[in-house]
DNA sequence: ACATTTATGTTGTCAGTGTCAACATAAGAT
DNA sequence: ATCTTATGTTGACACTGACAACATAAATGT
């Protein structure tokens, strides 16, 4: 019988899973006091241990960011699917919508979080892969949809996805730093988005 | 005969007007390095006065940020008011679809300083000031007389703003942190930006 | 089973930074 | 001329990122 190191079976050292306790933990800080408090040593020692143990998981204070940046992203897809798949596959419009009031509200609910992912310009992942890429592809593939029903014309698919990106990611960064003007009414940004997007089909419209 | 001590007139004390030279040092600094390496020693030791100078004209950093953040916005504000000038005022969405190349232009020509505006929240002015709110309002002024000439739909215009300021700081930021996807074409963002706010216009037509 | 290598974690240290207090000096006001 | 205030300097402290030297547990080979 071994005795009980550690709870999750993967735990495959000393400690455990150090990695994932500093990636959680540097989550926790950056929602609870933002970027510039997620310190390297702040982590370590909510994670019990000791200043330097981070660098053998992360070789840069910049390389933990990075990849706090492609978690962020994973989720953000994991919201956009979760949310596309309650709309009917055969309405790519009203999936684009949907998708568009969810990225808002997405950016809303992880402030700091989403700032982080559009920080700078993206670090090359250490595997090769390229998450923000993936989600990308996943719009643009509603887009060809609705280009294929006739909602959109027929052009550059990159084109119109960017444009589309860029309106939504406009506004869940302006929402986020409060740069909305006039939020009277509804104010919900994430209605602003499903307009915005809405106007910005109809321009595009065959 | 008062003895040459400084150049410039207003020169109000010992060294010269040190405020303003604080604010163009750190603007090189941003330019050359990147936002994190505008830090208060680095630009004591360019500007030749000791490590805590600048606390004689800055409370604090985010303070130093706050005022490079103002005068960003107007730049901004100054370069959109001579673009539009040399498009007539009869014609203002051809003006708004100018302000959207130059607002793009004006980021891609200042990355680190776009993105440091923003950044986050709006810090208040001590003196109350809102420069960004001004630089809206200039927006806005172009979006009523679109609505006026029938451009655009006799609707809320705040909302309208939103909706094209957002679509054309999208754009921008994606653009700066190179997060836009398939540049084969002409690439420029600018294009981009006039192509997007003309279908956005387009579909929030009467 | 044992020794060796490798992966993790710790301690100690250094330079750079933000910030403050105490002090120094020049400009303006009385 | 003296006093007050604005500005600049020195010295200090805590915190951070980063590295080197060391310690130990896990994995691996024989």
């Amino acid at each position: 019988m071994s005795r009980p190191r550690a709870v999750k079976k993967e735990a495959p050292y000393h400690h455990g899973d150090l990695r994932r306790v500093i990636l959680e933990t540097a989550l926790e800080l950056l929602a609870e006091k933002g970027e510039s408090s997620v310190t390297l040593r702040e982590i370590a020692r909510r994670a019990g241990v000791s200043h330097a143990a981070p660098y053998r998981h992360f070789s840069d204070h910049r390389a933990l960011l990075a990849a706090l940046n492609d978690e962020g992203f994973m989720a953000l897809r994991h919201a956009l699917e979760a949310a596309t798949a309650k709309v009917s596959a055969a309405a790519p419009v009203s999936r684009l919508l949907v998708v568009a009031e969810t990225y808002v509200d997405f950016a809303a609910a992880n402030p700091a979080r989403y700032r982080l992912m559009f920080a700078g310009p993206r670090h090359a992942a250490p595997d090769g892969s390229n998450v923000p890429a993936e989600v990308f592809a996943y719009v643009a593939g509603l887009v060809a949809e609705a280009q294929a029903q006739g909602a959109l014309r027929q052009e550059n698919v990159k084109l119109m996805t960017n444009m589309i990106w860029a309106t939504v990611h406009g506004i869940a960064s302006l929402a986020l730093n409060q740069r909305l003007v006039g939020t009277e009414t509804g104010d919900n940004s994430s209605t602003l988005a499903r307009e915005a997007i809405a106007a910005l089909i109809k321009g595009l419209a065959p």
